[in-house]
Formats: C-alpha cells, sequence, structure tokens
RNA sequence: GGGGACGUAGCUCAAUUGGUUAGAGUUCCGGACUGUCGAUCCGGAGGUUGCGGGUUCGAGUCCCGUCGUCCUCGCCA
C-alpha cells in the first residue's frame, strides 16, 4: 500500500463524483494563499539563546558506561544539536516529522524534538525502501532515522535554523508511530483558538514556543534551588490537606470521609506552616508550593499557582530584602545575563501613593502625580475647589508632547475611561499652547494666574497635554494611575523589553472594609506593626504601618512579604482589632497561638509568584502560557474536563448531598 | 454577581442593508515534480453557521434564551 497512514487518516470521505470548482475560483488560489499565509505572525520570543541551551549526550566511554546512560537506544544525538563538525557521522536521530516536502525524486523533511529541528533528506541514493517509507510520512509521525550527517549543497544552506548548515541522509527509517491529522499543527505559524489549545494540550505543548517557556520556567526554578542552597537554606513540604483560615480569598475544599461534615482546605499558601517551621528551628526555609484560592480568574491569575515561598528566622526586614535582592540578581544574570545593581530601590507605600497613585508603580517611566490641591483651593473653579475645601485632592499628570496626538474626541473617550474604572466623576484637562497658556473648553472658570502657577507646577511645554482629577485621594490614585498606565503604553513611554526592580515598604497594617464594616488585614493577620506603631494599634489602626514589603517588576507585584508577629500578645490583640473572637482564634490557629508561647525567635518572609516571574521574564502577557496544564477562566480543565461528577457511591462514603441550585423566577 | 468581545469546514478566517446553491487559505485524499525548507503545480473531498426558540416571503446576519472561550470591574489577607 501506497499511503502509510490512507483510509486511518482520512477523516472525510472520498466522493471522485462531486463537482469541481470554477476555473475563476482556481485561479486565485496562488495569491490568496501568499496572503492569508502572512497575515498573522506569532510573537518572537524574547530571552536569550543560552537559555535554551543543553550539554549534548555525552558519549559513552569505559568510564561512564553503566552509569548515566544518556544515549538511549533509540537515538544518538537530539535533533538540536547536528553542526559542520558531525559530517561524516552515523547519528540515529528521533522525533516527530515537523514538516515534509515531497517532490518525487526528492524527499524532505524536518524532524523536531525539544531540542530542535533538522533536516532530513532523501534522494535516489538512499533507496527505494527508505524513499517509500519517507513518502508516506506526514505531520507529527513518530520516526527515528539512522543515516549520515552530510553537507547541504552550496547555496542551500538554512540560516534560520541552528542546524541548517547539515542534513542527514538516511540509510534508514523506522516509522515508531502514525499521528492522527492534528487539530493544531505545532508547524504553522497561525495561533489556533486558545479552547482548541487547551483542549488539545499535549500538542499545543509541543510548540518550541511553548517549550521555550516551560523550559525557561524550569531554569528559574532551578536558578532559586540553588540560590538559596547557597545560601543555606531548606526546601521543606507543608501539608496539601489543611485547614480553612478566616481571612483571605475563598478556600477549595476537600470532604473528610472519616468525619462527615468536615473539610479540609487546599492552602491559600503556606503561611502557618513556614512560621511553625520558624518556631521549630528551622531558620532559613524555602520551598515552591502550590497555592489554591477560589475567586474568578484574570489574564493573570490562576486558582492553582505556584508561590516559592521563604521565612527566616533571627532576621529583620533588612536581612530577607537583602535575600530577595541577591535572588533578583541572580535570576536577572542567568535568565537574561543582565547585570542588576543592588540594593535595589526603594520607596514607601506613601510616597507611592503619592507620586504614582499605585503600590506597585511600573518605574520604566516617569509622569507622576503632581498635587495642585492648593492651587486649587483659589482657582476659582468649582470642581476644583469643592475637592479642595472637602479635604480631597486635585492632581494632575502631564502627557508630555501628547496634545496634538489626542484629540478632543480621544481626550472624551480617555473620560469614559477612567469614569467607567474609576470612581472619577471627570477628567480636567488642558492643553498647552506654542505660547504656553494652557487651553480647554474649562479654561475660562479658572483665574488666569492660577492656571499658569499649574502649568508652572507640572513643568508644562508647548504641546503637553495635563491632566487632572479632583476627588478623594484614594480616587485620585486609583484615576491618575489608570491614565499614568495607558500613556505609558500608548505613548511607549519604556522598553517593553526592559526590566525594572524595585522595593515598596511600609504598607498599612489595616485596610476599612466597608461591606463589612471592619478593619481587615492589608497583607495578613500575622503581620508584624512596625515597632513604634504597637501602641497605635487600638487608637489608631489607620496610622499603623506594617513590616511589610513588596517586590514590583515593571509594575506588577512579584513579590510580597512581612515580618511576623512572634508575641502571642500581640497577635491577639491583632485579631482583636479585626473581630476575630478569642474562641474563634483558638479553634482556627490555636496551634500558632499556642507556638507563639514556646519560644517563637524573631521571623518573617516573603513570597513570589512563579507564575508571575516566568510571565515577566519570558515577556508573556498571559499566565496560561507560562503554565503547563492550566484552568480556563471558569476554573475548568478542558483538557480532563475537571471538575467532574463524582459516583453516588462516592457522595454516600463522604455523607455529602448536592443541593440543587435554585433557579431563578421568571 | 456586573460590563464587553467572540463562536461559520479538522484549523485560521470571509460572506454588502436580511436575499440565489455559505466562500478562501491551510489540513485531508489523489496526481505531477531531483534541492526543498510554513515547497510549488493540477484535481477532489470537506458545513445542522455552538445549541434552542422567535421575527420575516426569506436569517450566518435581527431579537430572546442558553452553552462555551477570552478581556475586564467586583473579588483575589
Amino acid at each position: 500500500m501506497r499511503n502509510v497512514g490512507g483510509a486511518s487518516r482520512g477523516m472525510l470521505s472520498l466522493n471522485d463524483d462531486q463537482a469541481g470548482k470554477s476555473p475563476a475560483q482556481r485561479q486565485v488560489r496562488g495569491e490568496v494563499a501568499f496572503r492569508t499565509r502572512f497575515l498573522r505572525k506569532r510573537e518572537p520570543m524574547r530571552f536569550p539563546r543560552h537559555i535554551l541551551e543543553w550539554q549534548p549526550f555525552a558519549e559513552i566511554t569505559d568510564e561512564n558506561a553503566g552509569k548515566a546512560q544518556d544515549k538511549t537506544l533509540l537515538r544518538t544525538h537530539t535533533c538540536g544539536e547536528l553542526r559542520k563538525e558531525h559530517l561524516g557521522q552515523t547519528v540515529t536521530l528521533a522525533g516527530w516529522v515537523h514538516t515534509h516536502r515531497d517532490q518525487g525524486g526528492l524527499i524532505f523533511f524536518n524532524l523536531r524534538d525539544r531540542y530542535g529541528i533538522t533536516q532530513v533528506a532523501i534522494g535516489p541514493e538512499q533507496g527505494e525502501d527508505v524513499a517509500a517509507i519517507a513518502r508516506d510520512l506526514h505531520q507529527e509521525y513518530v520516526v527515528s532515522v539512522t543515516g549520515e550527517v552530510a553537507p547541504r549543497p552550496e547555496g542551500m544552506l538554512n540560516k534560520k535554523m541552528e542546524t541548517g548548515e547539515v542534513e542527514l541522509r538516511p540509510t534508514s527509517i523506522t516509522l515508531l508511530n502514525k499521528s492522527a491529522p492534528p487539530p493544531l499543527i505545532p508547524a504553522t505559524p497561525e495561533l489556533p483558538s486558545e479552547e482548541t489549545r487547551l483542549k488539545y494540550r499535549y500538542l499545543d505543548l509541543r510548540r518550541p514556543e511553548m517549550q521555550q517557556t516551560l523550559l525557561l520556567r524550569h531554569r528559574m526554578a532551578k536558578g532559586m534551588r540553588d540560590y538559596f542552597d547557597e545560601q543555606r537554606f531548606i526546601e521543606v513540604e507543608t501539608p496539601i490537606l489543611g485547614r480553612s483560615t478566616p481571612e483571605g480569598a475563598r478556600d477549595y475544599l476537600v470532604p473528610s470521609r472519616v468525619f462527615p461534615g468536615n473539610f479540609y482546605a487546599l492552602p491559600q499558601s503556606p503561611q502557618l506552616y513556614k512560621q511553625i517551621l520558624m518556631i521549630a528551628g528551622y531558620d532559613r526555609y524555602i520551598q515552591i508550593a502550590r497555592c489554591f484560592r477560589d475567586e474568578d480568574l484574570r489574564a493573570d491569575r490562576q486558582p492553582e499557582f505556584t508561590q516559592l515561598d521563604l521565612e527566616m528566622a533571627f532576621v529583620e526586614m533588612e536581612d530577607v530584602l537583602g535575600v530577595v535582592d541577591g535572588l533578583v540578581a541572580h535570576i536577572a544574570k542567568i535568565l537574561l545575563d543582565q547585570d542588576v545593581s543592588l540594593p535595589l530601590p526603594r520607596m514607601t507605600y506613601d510616597e507611592a501613593m503619592e507620586r504614582f497613585g499605585h503600590d506597585a508603580p511600573d518605574l520604566r517611566y516617569g509622569m507622576e502625580l503632581i498635587d495642585v490641591t492648593d492651587l486649587a483651593g483659589e482657582s476659582g473653579f468649582r470642581v476644583f475647589e469643592g475637592a479642595s475645601q472637602s479635604g480631597g485632592r486635585v492632581r494632575g499628570i502631564n502627557a508630555s508632547g501628547a496634545a496634538e496626538g489626542y484629540s478632543r474626541k480621544k481626550i472624551d473617550e480617555l473620560t469614559e475611561f477612567v469614569q467607567g474604572n474609576s470612581q472619577a466623576k471627570g477628567l480636567v484637562w488642558f492643553k498647552v499652547e506654542t505660547d504656553g497658556k494652557l487651553a480647554s473648553p474649562t479654561a475660562k472658570n479658572f483665574k488666569p494666574e492660577v492656571l499658569e502657577q499649574i502649568g508652572q507646577r507640572l513643568e508644562a511645554k508647548p504641546g503637553d497635554l495635563l491632566l487632572f482629577v479632583a476627588d478623594s485621594f484614594d480616587v485620585t490614585c486609583k484615576a491618575l494611575h489608570l491614565l499614568r498606565k495607558r500613556f505609558g503604553e500608548e505613548l511607549k513611554l519604556y522598553d517593553p523589553r526592559s526590566m525594572h526592580y524595585s522595593w515598596v515598604v511600609e504598607f498599612p497594617m489595616f485596610e476599612w472594609d466597608e461591606e463589612e464594616n471592619r478593619w481587615a488585614a492589608k497583607h495578613h493577620p500575622f503581620t508584624a506593626p512596625r515597632p513604634e506603631d504597637i501602641e497605635k494599634l487600638e487608637s489608631d489602626p489607620a496610622g499603623c504601618r506594617a513590616v511589610a514589603y513588596d517586590l514590583v517588576i515593571n509594575g506588577s507585584e512579584a513579590a510580597g512579604g512581612t515580618i511576623r508577629i512572634h508575641n502571642a500578645d500581640v497577635q491577639q490583640r491583632v485579631f482583636n482589632l479585626l473581630g476575630i473572637e478569642e474562641e474563634q482564634a483558638q479553634e482556627r490557629f490555636g496551634f500558632l497561638l499556642d507556638a507563639l508561647k514556646f519560644g517563637a525567635p524573631p521571623h518573617g518572609g516573603i513570597a513570589l509568584g512563579l507564575d508571575r516571574w516566568v510571565m515577566t521574564f519570558a515577556g508573556r502577557d498571559n499566565i496560561r502560557d507560562c503554565i503547563a496544564f492550566p484552568k480556563t477562566q471558569k476554573a475548568t480543565d478542558m483538557m480532563t474536563e475537571a471538575p467532574g461528577s463524582v459516583d453516588e457511591r462516592q457522595m454516600r462514603e463522604l455523607g455529602i448531598e448536592v443541593r440543587k441550585p435554585e433557579k431563578a423566577d421568571k
């Protein structure tokens, strides 16, 4: 049989009697093919090549025989390593058929494994037996090829391929396995829908791009473990089946069979266990820990994610920051070959909110928020004066040079954008004219001398666009942060490949929860207040600052940690303030309160979101691309179709009965 | 829980204001081709337009519901 795939491959039945297409339809084919093919390009990977390199398989010698058996029985080399220096050698490669080009007298196919792609060329000298097998190969067939590494003819080198100077001239080809026509073809540049990619994840993961991202992830995790090992940290595994704790996100619950009606909770983080480890004397702990939070998803949020979790005893904030500074430098060096100068810059939370309106500012560009509340009070403009007199703030940003590019219509869009995404009631804006005057429909309401002062304070130059929000401090923060972020992207104020690392420190201990009408922990309830703020715990919760710190990379929170409370009394006072009853605290984490009584050392730590680090370092804008088997927005797995129903028997054993959600009345 | 985008061939996309038998590329099947390298050329097959209703002489297109994917607000100590 000529065609190996034949009927088994065909998903469609043959029907020779069907009417043909019109000649006109046939004619456009070539041109359309050219156009559609180049319409969509994949995003190029941005991390350096050396990340992708591996040592070649070692030769088997007398010394290592029987030890590291690198060479497998089915291959001698990978598809990524053959070069000119291998010319003349007889090798065996194994992999997937990436592309296939049958020219009759000559057949080419590219063989792919996770190390690279090598061309196999079959001419008459390979013999009809080999040619017959090669002719019938299809995409994603699995083959092993034995042959000689041969030079490509002059002028036929492929500079786009790492192995493009050589090709394999096979003496034999073994078909290891066929493949049904794949719904997702790893070799094509068109990216299928996310739905298809997630359903056939094993095919999506064959794409070199995905393999490179997962390799970067591996390198990063290994780099972290190596670094912390050198710093005398030890990795300890903490339980996945734990206890539900109040505060924080919704828990994923696991029913207990032995105690019907009781549930384990999957950890939102190993927080309590690592504190217990400090009390137990393991003064430097890390864990690459899986965490679970049953909250709605985002482009950068999965219900199940990985944290590099760290805790140290006998330390103050400086010690933790120092260790993480070193980690950042190490990772930037091994992944990006960048030298990061230490210590990383820092600012306080208050400063970050004042200057950037956000606790994780993107410091790759300026455009800081400027306060004009004092001028606004005397401006003659009612909105400004009102905000100023009612204890609010009037702040603005200078989108330098943006006056021309932003028409009245585009500014209206900005206004809607701000109104839709924050509580801000509107935007006040001015374009700076060539004579330096501020112009806008509202300008006539202002005293001219105040406008001039406002312009000076924002360092307005002709062609600048100034935008102001007058409202409470919080609202001006939110609105102007959104605007700053948007201008940063639209005006291309930074190189998207650049990296900026910094710390934000001294976060507030508490924030007011409007809904529940009580104080809530800004970080978590085990966070230590600054020593000077302990006395204010009850009298001025809003004024208490925590020994808390966030690592910010390119405007995203890359890590967050605190020094913990190691004093049972202080811990109890914080619980009291948070409205956690003594009885409830004792029930939920009495073990921690107990442990704190038995010689708890001063301790603190930090947790860093590994998935987001991969995202940032690989230049991806989607966390699913950084996780091998991610969940959809509804937290389902499209490949396994989890979550699924279970047997009635399992439910009975667990003492569980499902109450069907009631349908809304119509 | 709210707002938005999308859903058409295995895959990626078209289809005028609602108007004939829903078209391309790619994949797939058959054929040609001795230097190709998302090969090219010739021929062919492939559709319950996510699903269910409704409006209409007529619905891929308009309306309602529902399912799915994505973005986003809330939420995520």
